[in-house]
DNA sequence: GATTCGTGGAT
DNA sequence: TATCCAAGAAT
């Protein structure tokens, strides 16, 4: 109870001041936290007002498209989770008539929501004392308590869990969750933790044996798959072109151009080679251009993309349907969004 | 249980 | 430049 009360006490005069910490507001809170996983306060913030100003209750959220989910969420990655986000919603209007989920194991059924999710609800918006577990509390706990299992583990993720539940105040198990949170991210930070300023610093384990930087231990390292991408940009004399949309893996349901994926780099006379390319267009009738100048990679997590973006003009205009001034209303991803930004289609 | 889902800031 | 990794979840 002294590790909480004293981060509690903490938290309470030092926490940040953060839109959705002014309300419990099941939805908002829902909002918030599925914004926030993986992904920095910073980064998130514009989006979660965003989506509070055009989706002001579940209700707007449900009604909406996916594609308009997909349109807001465009920019902040990991798009599952506008896709899943919008699918719970639709789901607890249709099926709970729009009572959120009150119960931690009940949120549970929400696609979109684990067990962090889940806890971080049920804590905050009903009081119910289920432990976090996320980035911060593995660093806060595998610090303060000196424990070096890996916490990508099986028995790492068990342990952890089974120690912040221990730990939990139950009095006022939304603010505990959320004072371990803010004082790992403000504090005992991944590098640079300020064990100067740190309220736990007389009984840290990991700071009395100066092992601070070897925890919190991760194991495994992953791979980066390497992929090439050719992007054929049609431009016709209506000021059409042709887009379409992913279907499989990466960027599921957003929008792209029509796409020759290669195991290595390129040269045109490759590309026109290729059926996806003759399938689109006539070689002998239209005039390509590479416009990229150096391809750099697009990095994603798990792989980095190398992309050419050929422009290709043909006398066809029929063919091709998708309105040029309209083309910033699709999703799409970053990589598509950074090359209209900086291609002049005139 | 390992892999695959983005993007961008910090170092 | 390379690496880490952020209020994780689904497959």
């Amino acid at each position: 109870m002294k590790f909480s009360n004293q981060l509690t006490v903490w938290y309470l005069h030092n926490k940040r001041d953060l839109p959705w910490r002014a309300t419990k507001n099941p939805y908002y809170i829902w909002l918030s936290e599925i914004i926030l996983q993986q992904t920095r306060v910073d980064q998130g913030m514009a989006y979660y007002f965003k989506f509070v100003e055009q989706f002001p209750s579940i209700f707007d959220l449900a009604a909406a498209s996916e594609e308009t989910v997909l349109k807001l969420w465009q920019g902040l990655g990991y798009y599952s989770r506008a896709r899943n986000l919008h699918f719970s919603a639709k789901y607890v209007v249709n099926e709970l008539q729009g009572e959120f989920p009150s119960k931690y194991k009940e949120l549970l059924n929400l696609k979109g929501v684990g067990d962090y999710t889940a806890s971080a609800i049920a804590s905050i918006c009903f009081n119910e004392p289920t432990a976090v577990v996320d980035g911060n509390v593995y660093r806060v706990l595998s610090r303060y308590f000196g424990i070096d299992t890996p916490i990508n583990s099986s028995n790492g993720i068990k342990e952890f869990k089974q120690l912040a539940q221990a730990l939990i105040n139950t009095k006022i198990p939304g603010t505990h969750n959320q004072a371990v949170m803010e004082f790992g991210a403000t504090v005992c930070k991944p590098q640079n933790a300020d064990c100067n300023n740190c309220p736990l610093n007389n009984s840290c384990v990991a700071l009395s044996k100066s092992i601070i930087k070897t925890l919190p231990v991760k194991e495994k390292k992953l791979k980066i798959r390497k992929r090439y991408f050719n992007y054929l940009v049609i431009k016709t004399k209506n000021k059409t072109t042709q887009l379409v949309k992913r279907e499989k893996g990466i960027w599921l349901n957003m929008y792209q151009f029509p796409l020759v994926e290669t195991d290595k780099p390129i040269n045109q006379q490759e590309l026109i080679e290729h059926s996806t390319f003759n399938e689109l267009v006539d070689f002998n009738t239209v005039t390509i251009k590479l416009h990229t100048k150096s391809v750099k990679p697009h990095k994603l997590s798990h792989q980095h993309i190398y992309t050419k973006f050929w422009i290709i003009e043909t006398p066809n205009s029929l063919k091709f349907r998708h309105s040029w001034s309209d083309i910033k209303k699709y999703p799409v991803p970053v990589l598509i969004d950074n090359f209209l930004n900086e291609f002049n289609y005139n």
